[in-house]
RNA sequence: GCGCUCGUAGCUCAGCUGGAUAGAGUAUCGGCCUUCGAAGCCGGGUGUCGUAGGUUCGAAUCCUACCGAGCGCGCCA
């Protein structure tokens, strides 16, 4: 629809220009509605401008929006609302442009960095939704025409590296680390928090506290991680082997999830591959009189005038030389500008991180980048008994999630659908299960706190992408039976409500898509998707295809082969498969 | 204290770059499988859009204040 809303829309903006002697490209918008076909509400938004009433330029609107082909009449309603009537002729013969997307993004390089896991530890629940939001983006952005580079910006530096160097040379149980890797860093990093606190119980000190003061009076346990961390950060051979061996094992698990989740990167720059670039970050900053040094350490400062808002310094270097995340964030934004001539970057994080990302990005662009920056967020994922927590230990892990969801979804098919061979109820379990759980994540726009339910993150039924599967399913299984009895699709002749609304509705599919790619919000395809599998549920259960007159069966068919096509490459752009039977 | 993200039906959420009677799912109740797949379809009821002001022809949407929730705020990431 976008190319017919988009003319319809300059006609109406020349139309008024021409009639008031005033420039008024790009100031008429052409909407859906619920009254007729599409709306204009442009009368009434530049009446006050134009110094005319509303009416007077809503006679010309249209007029001019009746001419085009593709109307059969126009009229004015309320108080100066435009409403325009497709043609039926033409929304029958045109409904084939459905599947084309504008290529507004050709040309143009977007750097997205999503999931962004931690080395050595595991991926749980609160990590599905950078991933999967940022798959997403991915693949719609690509659809569109850019060029996209997707990177996955490992959590692989730090100080967490020192203590757990400590605790894998005092505590490592070999047999536990040969069989689950992560699971025995991951106890070894806990255990390690532990032995800290007990000897800060011993030495009298806070244990809320995590100051981590400087110093002598530290834990005996936090001065050995620190004494390893400055070994590593030295290139000390044996602790470098070590860190190295946490990542490899760490990736290895992080791909098995990856795989699982039918999710890919193009390179993975973990935070590590930007400590070389550190020091000169901080010295251009200083150079350019950008930062300034406070209390020992090197900060960036911002005020109302330049920044657009009074923020907290961002400190880029410690007292004791040591360099942050935001440091590194800096030094990674100017890689992607400078090396992949990004043009757009998009960060998908938690929303604990907006004061980061709005300090990084002022620092940014105070460094002369150009380049759109965006910080997509979302709310943060808990449990029904409290915060997830590393430390803590009450982590539900991402797999155990899938391997529910991909269970539950066997159960289901095994139920409903006794044809199913085992190996295709596996099948099934897997492509709707999976479906399912990221559906569950991508259709919420949200950014408050999510809690997390299984019930919740494993429903299979209602505005889930078993919904929209099955929907596919059921079309697949039409277009089989119809090519044994010979029928092909074709010209659509019948036109009830039924087909006209889901004719307007295939054709709404590039608005969409080209709405996610600028906004990043991958709900909305969620929601088209859903609205479009609602209809052609009605379609299915009104109208029969096959069994109709013989002139109506090949327009019919046509509308289903169409509607699922639409929903199989929708469902494609959101990461989520689909089946044939299920 | 300052800031960020929020507050819409019993529950989970759309709608928020202002547009016509505020929508879905779920739950609940009642219909629909000898006819292309019932993980489905059809129908019934529910709202001080947190509160109070303001801007406007028009406000769930924008502005201000307040109430409530979660999160963040110089040497962790």
């Amino acid at each position: 629809m976008l190319p017919l809303t988009h003319e319809l829309g300059l006609r109406g903006a020349e139309a008024l220009s021409r009639a008031f002697g005033v420039d008024l490209t790009g100031k008429v918008q052409i909407d859906r509605s619920q009254k007729a076909d599409l709306q204009c509400a442009a009368a009434m938004q530049l009446a006050k401008s134009l110094k005319q009433p509303p009416r007077a330029l809503a006679e010309v609107l249209v007029k001019a929006l009746a001419e085009h082909p593709a109307v059969r009449s126009t009229d004015i309603a309320g108080p100066g609302f435009v409403n325009v009537h497709l043609a039926d002729g033409w929304l029958k013969d045109n409904v084939g442009q459905a599947l084309s997307l504008r290529q507004i993004g050709v040309g143009q390089t977007v750097v997205i960095d999503y999931s962004s896991p931690n080395v050595a530890k595991p991926m749980h629940i609160a990590h599905i939704r950078s991933t999967i939001i940022g798959d997403a983006i991915k693949r719609v952005l690509r659809a569109v025409g850019y060029t996209v580079i997707a990177d996955n910006h490992l959590g692989d530096w730090g100080t967490q590296f020192g203590k757990l160097i400590v605790a894998h040379r005092k505590w490592l149980d070999e047999s536990a680390f040969a069989h689950s890797p992560v699971q025995e860093l991951l106890r070894l990093y806990i255990m390690f928090t532990e032995q800290e606190k007990a000897q800060k119980i011993a030495i009298g000190k806070k244990v809320d506290g995590d100051a981590d003061e400087d110093d002598d009076d530290a834990p005996p346990l936090l001065q050995e991680a620190r004494a390893e961390l400055v070994k590593l950060q030295q290139g000390d051979k044996e602790n470098v082997a070590l860190w190295k061996t946490f990542i490899d094992v760490s990736m290895r698990e992080f791909e098995r999830v990856y795989s699982r989740l039918d999710v890919s990167f193009d390179v993975v720059l973990g935070e590590s591959f930007y400590n070389d670039k550190l020091a000169n970050t901080v010295q251009l900053l200083l150079d350019k009189g950008l930062a300034e040094e406070s209390e020992g350490a090197i900060v960036v400062r911002f005020d109302k005038a330049r920044d657009g808002e009074a923020m907290a310094p961002l400190i880029v270097q410690k007292k004791d030389g040591g360099f942050l995340y935001g440091t590194t964030d800096i030094a990674g934004m100017l890689y992607r500008v400078e090396h992949w001539r990004a043009s757009r970057v998009i960060i998908v994080t938690d929303d604990r991180q907006q004061l980061h990302f709005r300090q990084f990005f002022a620092a940014c662009r105070q460094l002369g980048v150009r380049t759109s920056m965006e910080h997509v967020f979302f709310g943060l994922m808990r449990l029904a008994e409290g915060t997830i927590s590393t430390r803590e230990g009450n982590l539900i892990g991402l797999e155990a999630l899938l391997d529910e969801a991909e269970r539950r979804a066997a159960v289901v098919a095994r139920e409903c659908n006794s044809e199913l061979t085992d190996s295709e109820v596996l099948e099934v379990g897997r492509v709707v299960g999976i479906g399912a759980v990221k559906y569950n994540d991508l259709s919420k726009d949200r950014t408050t706190l999510v809690t997390f339910t299984w019930d919740k993150a494993l429903s299979l039924t209602g505005n889930t992408a078993p919904y929209l599967q099955y929907a596919y399913a059921r079309i697949q299984s039409l277009m089989k039976k119809a090519a044994a009895a010979g029928v092909v699709p074709g010209a659509l002749v019948s036109f009830e409500p039924t087909e006209r609304v889901l004719v307007m509705t295939l054709l709404a599919f590039d608005d969409v898509v080209e709405q996610v790619a600028l906004t990043s919000r991958p709900h909305a395809l969620c929601e088209y998707l859903f609205e479009l599998a609602a209809q052609f549920s009605t379609f299915w259960s009104e109208l029969s295809v096959l069994k109709a007159e013989p002139e109506v069966r090949p327009g019919r068919l046509r509308l289903a082969q169409l509607t699922g096509d639409v929903l199989s490459s929708g469902l494609d752009l959101l990461g989520i498969g689909v089946l044939e039977r299920m």
